[in-house]
DNA sequence: AAGCCGTGGAA
DNA sequence: TTTCCAAGGCT
């Protein structure tokens, strides 16, 4: 038997919408719209450059934090730069932060703290891109905006059964959205895609009796919807190693210092490392120690960050008492949180010094082995 | 334009 | 355990 697929509607999404939306923190959901609440497009800025390749459960606290801190572009601009960089400690993809700041003093400096309400104005700023550009144009400003991020690309992929892997198909499917996508609430319909993307048509096993576009997708009437989207295959992680070197002086405090501007981890703080940028036979031992002191073994940490996994040696040395290097400082021991120590900063250093996070504790991190 | 750039949770 | 991948951007 044949059956007539329909055309997928706007409407049928957005009703969708109106009564399964998500509930979060920095949406604007349609009973608070029919109340009269507006978008801070503050607050849509910051969310979507926090949620850019990162979950919603993990960004959450992130974004209660600086909106707590710097309630307006303008706070954000006038902040030291330490600052936003260690509020963001542990977010991940540290060019966010970054680019978030410049972001901010640009919209403070050139445009009198008030966001451009065009995709092309959003397009030119820092750590804005085709999707951030879309998605705040859109939800802060209701312009007519075809939004698409992996959610979208996963929905319309399937809706319209499309073979070409990612990202070549990208424009492709971006010219699908662009005709779906409605001048009356483009927000709520860019939302409501992602929405969807992420409560019903999922990666894996989509809940396709719950769509609202059940009738129109293509990759159902297949009976085969995870099939889409194709993408082009990935590139196997090398391994890598290296070294670092966890200081302590008799007033318990740690050396740190900073990592240069750009690139992995750039501006974020570190103990002393190696460079990591050997391969698995590398150097992973005291000759690449930063200052002499009584370096002994404390055991290795495993890291894996996107493109390489990195197995680390660690060592430590207790109740040093000077050194000739100077590109650092000390910090208490107990007080690390105000640092901008990335993870597998953190990681090194509760390998060398198992209660360093004891009032806020690094939980069970994998990869940490004695 | 293909590689670089973090982290953690779910399956 | 391994694999995938999450509201991508920059160079």
């Amino acid at each position: 038997m044949t059956t007539t697929l329909e055309s997928p509607t706007a409407a049928s999404l957005l009703a969708w919408y109106d009564r399964h939306h998500r509930d979060l923190p920095w949406r604007v959901s349609p009973p608070m719209a029919a109340r009269g609440v507006k978008p801070d497009p503050y607050r849509v800025w910051l969310s979507e450059v926090m949620l850019q390749q990162t979950t919603v459960p993990a960004v959450k606290a992130y974004f209660a934090k600086f909106l707590e801190r710097w309630p307006t572009v303008n706070d954000l601009a006038a902040a030291a730069n330490e600052d936003v960089m260690a509020a963001w400690a542990g977010l991940g993809y540290y060019a966010r932060a970054r680019n978030l700041k410049k972001c901010a003093e640009a919209v403070a400096a050139d445009h009198a703290g008030r966001f451009p309400d065009t995709e092309e104005g959003l397009r030119a700023l820092p750590g804005i891109g085709d999707y951030t550009s879309a998605a705040v144009a859109a939800i802060a400003f209701n312009r007519q905006a075809a939004v698409m991020d992996g959610n979208v690309e996963r929905v319309i992929s399937r809706l319209y059964a499309i073979s070409a892997p990612l990202p070549g198909a990208k424009p492709l499917m971006k010219h699908k959205v662009a005709l779906l996508t409605p001048a009356d609430r483009p927000g709520d319909f860019a939302q409501a895609m992602m929405d969807l993307g992420a409560t019903i048509c999922t990666p894996k096993r989509p809940v396709c009796s719950l769509c609202p576009f059940n009738g129109a997708c293509q990759a159902l009437a297949a009976h085969d919807p995870e099939r889409f989207p194709v993408k082009a295959a990935k590139k196997e992680k090398p391994v890598r190693q290296g070294a670092a070197f966890v200081a302590v002086n008799d007033d318990g405090e740690i050396f740190l210092r900073r990592r240069v501007e750009s690139g992995l981890l750039g501006g974020m703080t570190e103990v002393p490392t190696t460079g990591w940028t050997a391969r698995i036979d590398g150097e992973t031992g005291i000759e690449a120690a930063p200052f002499p002191a009584d370096w002994q073994p404390a055991g290795t940490v495993t890291h894996v960050f996107t493109h390489f996994e990195l197995r680390l040696s660690i060592w430590r040395a207790k109740s040093v008492t000077q050194n000739d290097n100077h590109d650092g400082w000390w910090a208490p021991v107990t007080n690390l949180e105000e640092q901008a120590l990335p993870t597998v900063m953190k990681k090194a250093i509760a390998q060398a010094i198992p209660n360093a996070f004891a009032k806020m504790p690094l939980e069970q991190k994998s990869g940490i082995h004695s």
